[in-house]
RNA sequence: GGCGCGUUCGUCUAGUGGUUAGGACACAGCCCUCUCAAGGCUGGUGCACGGGUUCGACUCCCGUACGCGCUGCCA
């Protein structure tokens, strides 16, 4: 579609992928895939990194995770490259040449600075709108320093160039970059170049409202890959930080964003993170999962919980994982959801305990006991009829016979429906787990 | 301190002069129901404040407050 649209994310090799990093990467691709542009990946590793490899490792593993795949960039190529600025040196020397020859550098104390032209720059901001930066005095916006005495380079310079010679025509970042971007300005302009667009979005923050830092939880895109969270409803969720489609949607696939995402849509206020609707989010994405879509994600995160399930026969694991679908958000709240089929080493809930095996409830328990084991098919109609016969017979509601023939068998007073998890667990351990229950009551 | 940006329910947001200020998450209640979810219904809470402009301001202008960012030889 448009060929000259070029956007980059482009983060410094921190060993982790922030979140907030994660949606400023996330509307540049969005950006590049809506008009058909190139997506760059360019990692700001201005040489004080020597394990950029590790470094960068976690970025790379978050972005695939997040499905924004790089059109250029490491590992991929392309025709700007390398894209390690910390390999890039020589353009920057070649640069600060022209800036040199020029009169745009001044030396202080060894390191190298860029004059000024001490003008206004109107920035043309596409999410901010037209912002005028007064540049005239050097007290309150002082020379920058691009190059430090040991020859390593400052971001701002750097930044600059790699933009330029990498053909950006669209600097999408951090609304923390705005005051920074009329001194980018300035140097493209000595350069005889022409600036990018810029479009600053909103940063993400804290419930407190701090800016989310490395050290909150939930800050770090890998923190959602190990609870076990959906990438689409992460995006999909990131995606509603700070732009709107504008028609009240809430849920929307990524292939209908990229349709109807553009720059326009993205607000100017900070937005907050909120865990608990990202949770609800990803549990609408949980529901539409296929049952082996499911069964996949759910046996792997079991297995990596330390949840034997090894010893079960596959049909097992699998009729266990489908009572348990549509019922949870993310996939960390299975193991305990459903680890009572793995064990019959379980305890039972202390308050269920006490609501539940009476003295009062002993005999309904044990009618129930008396039912299933008369049954020939163990099956979930089957149980169900029973357990509404037997209730009928006892002139109880059948609520005051699930309840304690539940917690029996799974040791909890919530779980999947209880009709199906008996015939997964099956007649024999489903019996036996009756008569344990009655040396508790 | 200077400069810049922002401010609609607790949170994410719709809204661009006249709306009963809409939706979603969360919360509460009800329905459904074998529990929990899901689903359905109902409810409460919001335009930071003060001046203007206007017949009329959440919407426009100014100021104040508060928040955030930049102000590095961090990125």
């Amino acid at each position: 579609m448009n060929p000259e649209i070029r956007v980059r994310f482009a983060p410094s090799p921190t060993g982790y992928l922030h979140i907030g990093g994660a949606r400023t990467a996330l509307f540049n691709w969005l950006f590049a895939r809506h008009h058909g542009g190139k997506f760059v990946l360019r990692i700001e590793d201005t040489d004080k990194t020597r394990q950029v490899e590790e470094a960068t490792a976690a970025i790379y593993e978050g972005l695939r995770w997040l499905g924004l795949n790089w059109d250029e960039g490491p590992h991929v190529g392309g025709d700007f490259g390398p894209y390690l600025q910390s390999d890039r040196t020589h353009l920057y020397e070649r640069y600060l040449k022209k800036l040199q020859d020029d009169g745009h550098i001044f030396e202080d104390q060894g390191a190298l600075r860029f004059r000024s032209p001490r003008e206004h720059v109107i920035v043309d901001d596409l999410v901010c709108g037209r912002i005028d930066f007064d540049l005239t005095n050097p007290g309150t916006h002082p020379d920058m320093t691009i190059r430090r005495p040991d020859g390593s380079w400052i971001f701002h310079f750097v930044n600059v160039i790699d933009d330029l010679e990498m053909k950006i025509s669209h600097v999408i970042r951090g609304e923390d970059h705005l005051s920074n971007t009329p001194k980018h300005i300035e140097i493209f302009r000595a350069l005889g170049a022409r600036p990018p667009c810029y479009a600053h979005i909103p940063l993400i923050l804290n419930k407190d409202g701090s800016k989310m830092s490395k050290r909150d939880e939930g800050a770090r895109v890998e923190y959602y890959i190990k609870r076990g969270y959906l990438p689409a409803a992460v995006c999909n969720y990131l995606c509603l930080l700070g732009w709107s489609p504008k028609d009240n949607r809430e849920k929307i696939d990524i292939d209908e964003i990229i349709r109807i995402f553009d720059l326009n849509q993205v607000g100017r206020s900070h937005a907050t993170f909120d865990p608990d609707k990202l949770h609800w989010l990803n549990g609408e994405y949980a529901r539409e999962l296929s049952d082996s879509e499911f069964y996949d994600l759910g046996v792997a995160k079991l297995k990596s919980s330390g949840v034997k399930i090894d010893n079960y026969p596959e049909e097992y694991v699998r009729a266990a994982l489908q009572t348990c679908k549509g019922k949870i958000n993310t996939f960390d709240e299975l193991p305990a959801y459903c680890g009572f089929y793995f064990t019959d080493d379980f305890d039972y809930n202390p308050e269920g305990v006490a609501k539940h095996f009476n003295t009062e409830n002993k005999p309904l328990l044990k009618a129930v006991r008396d039912a299933f084991s008369a049954l020939q098919k163990f099956d979930a109609s089957e149980i169900e009829a029973t357990l509404k016969a037997t209730a009928t017979n006892l002139g109880v509601r059948v609520g005051q016979i699930v309840h304690p023939t539940r917690l029996a068998v799974t040791g909890s007073n919530v779980g999947p429906s209880l009709y199906h998890l008996l015939e997964v667990l099956g007649k024999e351990k489903a019996l036996a787990r009756i008569d344990r229950a009655f040396s508790n009551f």
